[in-house]
RNA sequence: GGGCCGGUAGCUCAGCUGGAAGAGCGCCGCCCUCGCACGGCGGAGGUCCCGGGUUCGAAUCCCGGCCGGUCCA
């Protein structure tokens, strides 16, 4: 959509002489008070030619936040620090990759106010889209950035500031803080759209660069078109490194945000240094750099080269590997992000994303020839952002672990694709594209790698351009065909029905312990009753709905699901109620379920404390299910337990059963209660209201959590742990039973270890003893059986030597005492390898018909094929049969004996294949 | 969450158009040697991931599951 011109004209462009212009070759509109300018002021439209804009000199990225900060905090906007890079808050994305992401969506859809308004805020973002041109373009691509931003709210009863005053803002920021000329400073008219909202935006650049976007959200999407939404926010990003690649006018944004480390990135790698000649070229020749376009990057190079003087293949050489220095800086300030908050690399979900940046970085160092450790890189970045990023000092120990795991991960799968190359290659294969493609998807080799290795081998094969498209488009899944059932047709006819309803009361939050209740019925729908006030609790937050019976004019009717739909409980029975709304209903709940429940829960959330205090802040909670049964929590975690680990969090969680605490439910203002006890808060998803219910063990574990839990940590009765596994790359799976139930599963172990006893008979405490010495005997009898077929054997061979020849071998057909198929084989094997003129036939008579196994001699087989034999054999006994030219085998219907088998045998021998 | 690849001796892997489980390295013993290394000879070591199916017969084919790897969202 492009927005009316109407929506860009501000008051302050009027007054302060600024003239709405269009680009003569970008065809783009942009308001400035230069009349020289013909084109609006940010790449690719011109270079970059800020370097020679006289400014604020010298801020580095520490300093560009807090000018910035400083600005709006005098000019009436509150702080609001900064979110972790990992959107936990968010359930459609997994990095939070701009500011306002924040406030998505629980703000801005209205549901909570923001924690302060106007506020200004500069957030630490990750996107990963374009992460392969990182470098390449010396700095417009960042895989991490920080977005300052300051965000005003405008409700239909509360205005705040819009358009104009945000226009006011950047001009005086630009102007007064930076000291840029104003006559430099061009507003771009544009269009942005995300997140389902949209509208229109002003982008601010100065010489060539993009400093800073101003949103106006005042639409959302809606089947395509727009709707005004009630709530307009102003929405902007300013990028800090941006602001101190201006302020430092270094030739790369590299260089302004890592100052020192980007020397001592090279020293580490050892990669030379450039000269300076060289990276100017580079920046002026930067601003038409378009790593989609084909031939843009060799266009670049050569522009370098006649810039600089430098040869093409030099500048080029040159450059790409400058492009994989800062993405090696870049990259590892990322991972350090990400770890820090907490993700755990693995191979799904968000922490696949913190994998592929490790992997992207080990790569990068590979095409270095570097012998360079990426966990000492990463370590240079926890110092040099210590001050910016506390998060990272603090969890230092987990993020460089963290790496090391991922860099020897990433070695071990190199060295498996390349000695799967290396065999293919050796077999003669040439490399086709498609073999690329197999190696990354299937065995994570980047294709350089594959055809540097190839190329070793002298095999050439050619990496197309367009290789990671290629892989993307195999990607694509096939629409799911998702079946509609009777079940989710009654569901949503249900929810329909209960909508109609005001929200139940719910006694089971009032006082956990309730046991039976009584209530009026406000809705009959068959088997689904809607009350005014229950204390059955339904489904959700991972514990499930209580049983019960509701009790009406003296029948009994059992409850067996209980869910909810917004606020209002639907209790579904047995058997349909016959009763009318108004009447009064008396409930009473499976207690004892409902209490094992509440201990298994409260449990829960005791050994999550546990394991962060054993295992580290990095875990979290990654799913969870409490049954009367047992508790299950699962945790992200980047290695399976030891067994001590697991020790330690079982000891520690029954000391906080032990030590008593007190247990606290209670109501708080979401913003409130983020402030005070921070983002662990949201373990099992984010509550989308504007008070959120909170649980508190004192001291221990603060979660939002909805379901029913014991007053006091003691009630839990004491916790074992019953299983721990590994369920998946970063996830670790934690079973525990509670209370009461922890006796009933010593009893059925100890009923389990008497059954064994009895079964290998046993006294009790002697079951190892005798375990032992059954393996013994076990092992004797197997001596044994291995003698008898070996004397078995013996008395073979004694009759093949006696047996008749018949067409030119000698035949020999027995029954056998042996009734394992294997055993027979190695027994024929044995004959006929002594007797290689031999054919020995064997019949294991079964309770349905025989089984015939026939093997023939080397000398033997030569005259006649045994597989066909016992094909013929097959036929003549109504059987079915084959085999191959040494052995066969056949099955009849018939209970075979020797002697007919023989005959027939003979004859066929005797006329023989 | 989806796609792809894999699971056979202690390790790395062949065998996979169904028909008597293999190689290299490692290990053990012997020969050679003052000793080591090299070399030579011999040997031990297997639930062919699990379960079901097809078949006279399955490491091999089919279905289901488990585990590992990897790419993508």
């Amino acid at each position: 959509m492009q927005a009316k011109p109407s929506e860009y004209e501000v008051p302050f462009f009027k007054e302060t002489g600024f003239s709405r212009r269009v680009g003569e070759k970008c065809r783009e509109y942009y308001w400035t008070l230069n009349p020289d300018f013909v084109e609006p002021q940010d790449v690719p439209c011109v270079d970059y030619w800020f370097d020679s804009v006289k400014s604020r000199s010298g801020l580095n990225v520490s300093e560009a936040r807090r000018v910035f900060i400083d600005f709006f905090l005098k000019r009436g906007h509150e702080y609001v620090p900064p979110r972790p890079v990992v959107a936990r808050w968010r359930e459609d994305l997994y990095l939070t990759i701009a500011s306002i992401v924040v406030f998505q969506p629980h703000v801005t859809n209205g549901i909570v106010p923001p924690p302060a308004n106007p506020l200004v805020i500069s957030q630490p973002s990750i996107r990963l889209e374009d992460i392969d041109n990182v470098g390449l373009t010396i700095g417009r691509h960042l895989t991490s950035f920080e977005m300052a931003a300051h965000h005003a709210f405008n409700y239909p009863d509360k205005y705040i500031y819009w358009k104009d005053e945000t226009v006011r803002y950047a001009y005086e920021f630009f102007t007064k803080e930076l000291g840029i000329p104003g006559e430099l400073i061009v507003f771009k008219e544009a269009w942005w759209e995300g997140g389902g909202n949209a509208g229109p935006c002003f982008e601010v650049a100065v010489g060539g660069l993009e400093l800073a976007t101003l949103v106006f959200m005042s639409y959302k999407t809606l089947n395509g078109g727009y709707e005004e939404i009630p709530l307009r926010i102003v929405d902007t990003g300013y990028g800090v490194e941006r602001i101190a690649w201006f302020s430092q006018k270094t030739p790369t944004a590299f260089h302004a945000i890592y100052g020192d480390l980007v020397d001592k990135f090279r020293d580490s790698i050892g990669l030379e240094k450039p000269e300076r000649t060289l990276l100017w070229a580079a920046f002026k020749a930067a601003g038409k750099l378009d790593p989609d376009e084909p031939g843009s990057v060799e266009d670049y190079y050569r522009r370098v080269s006649e810039l600089s003087g430098v040869s093409f293949e030099d500048a080029r050489r040159i450059l790409v590997d400058e492009a994989r220095l800062y993405g090696l800086l870049d990259h590892t300030k990322t991972l350090a992000l990400m770890l820090a908050d907490g993700i755990v690399p693995s191979n799904s979900g968000e922490g696949y994303l913190a994998r592929l940046v490790a992997r992207r970085a080990l790569r990068l160092l590979t095409l270095l020839k570097s012998n360079a450790k990426l966990v000492d890189l990463v370590d240079m970045q926890v110092k040099y952002w210590s001050g910016d990023f506390p998060q990272i000092s603090e969890n230092r120990g987990y993020v460089l672990e963290a790496v090391d795991i991922e860099e020897s991960r990433f070695k071990e799968t190199m060295e498996r694709a390349r000695r799967a190359l290396e065999r293919e290659l050796k077999r003669g294969s040439s490399l086709t594209v498609n073999d690329l493609v197999k190696y990354y998807d299937s065995m994570g080799a980047p294709p350089e790698l594959v055809a540097e290795i190839a190329s070793k081998a002298g095999v050439r094969v050619e990496v197309p351009p367009k290789f990671y498209s290629i892989v993307a488009s195999m990607h694509r899944s096939p629409p799911r065909i998702k079946g509609y059932g009777e079940a989710e047709g009654t569901i949503t006819f249900v929810a329909e029905w209960a909508s109609k309803f005001k929200p139940t009361r719910k006694l089971y939050y009032e006082d956990p312990y309730i046991r039976s209740f009584e209530s009026r019925i406000l809705g009959v729908n068959g088997r689904y009753v809607i009350l005014e006030a229950t204390a059955f609790y339904p489904t959700g937050g991972g514990q499930i709905h209580d049983v019960g019976v509701l009790i009406v004019g003296g029948r009994e009717y059992r409850v067996v699901d209980v869910f909810n739909v917004d606020d209002v409980i639907i209790h579904v029975l047995e058997t349909p109620l016959i009763s009318e709304p108004g009447e009064v209903v008396r409930g009473l709940i499976d207690w004892a379920r409902r209490f094992r429940i509440m201990r298994h829960h409260t449990a829960t959330h005791v050994i999550l404390g546990a394991a962060r205090r054993v295992l580290g802040p990095h875990v979290w909670q990654a799913g969870a299910e409490k049954t009367e049964f047992k508790g299950r929590l699962d945790i992200t975690h980047h290695k399976p337990l030891t067994m001590e680990e697991v020790a330690k969090i079982e000891a520690l969680a029954n000391s906080i059963v032990d030590d008593r605490r007190p247990v606290r439910n209670m109501l708080i203002d979401r913003n409130e209660a983020e402030t005070k006890y921070g983002l662990t808060l949201f373990q099992g998803g984010v509550p989308m209201s504007r008070v959120i219910r909170v649980l508190d063990i004192e001291g221990w574990d603060t979660e939002a959590c909805g379901g029913t839990h014991v007053t006091n940590t003691g009630e839990i009765g004491g916790i074992k742990i019953v299983n721990v596994e590994r369920i998946q790359d970063g996830v670790v799976r934690i079973e525990y039973v509670a209370g009461s139930r922890a006796a009933e599963v010593a009893s059925e172990l100890e009923g389990r270890l008497a059954r064994i006893a009895d079964l290998i008979g046993a006294s009790r405490g002697r079951e190892e003893d005798r375990v032992k010495s059954l393996m013994e005997s076990f092992k004797a009898l197997g001596d044994t059986v291995k003698a008898y077929r070996e004397l078995l054997i013996e008395s073979l061979e004694e009759k093949l030597r006696g047996a008749p020849e018949v067409g030119g071998v000698k035949l020999l057909v027995t029954g056998s005492p042996e009734k394992s198929r294997e055993a027979v084989q190695e027994m024929l094997r044995k004959l006929t390898s002594s007797e290689e003129r031999a054919i020995v036939a064997v019949i294991m008579r079964e309770a349905e018909g025989s089984t015939v196994e026939i093997a023939g001699g080397a000398k033997a087989s030569e005259l006649h094929n045994i597989g066909a034999l016992a094909r013929l054999l097959a036929g003549r006994f109504e059987g079915k049969g084959g085999g191959s030219k040494s052995y066969g085998s056949f099955k009849t219907p018939r209970k075979l004996e020797p002697g007919e088998l023989a005959e027939a045998l003979e004859e066929l021998l005797g006329s023989g294949p």
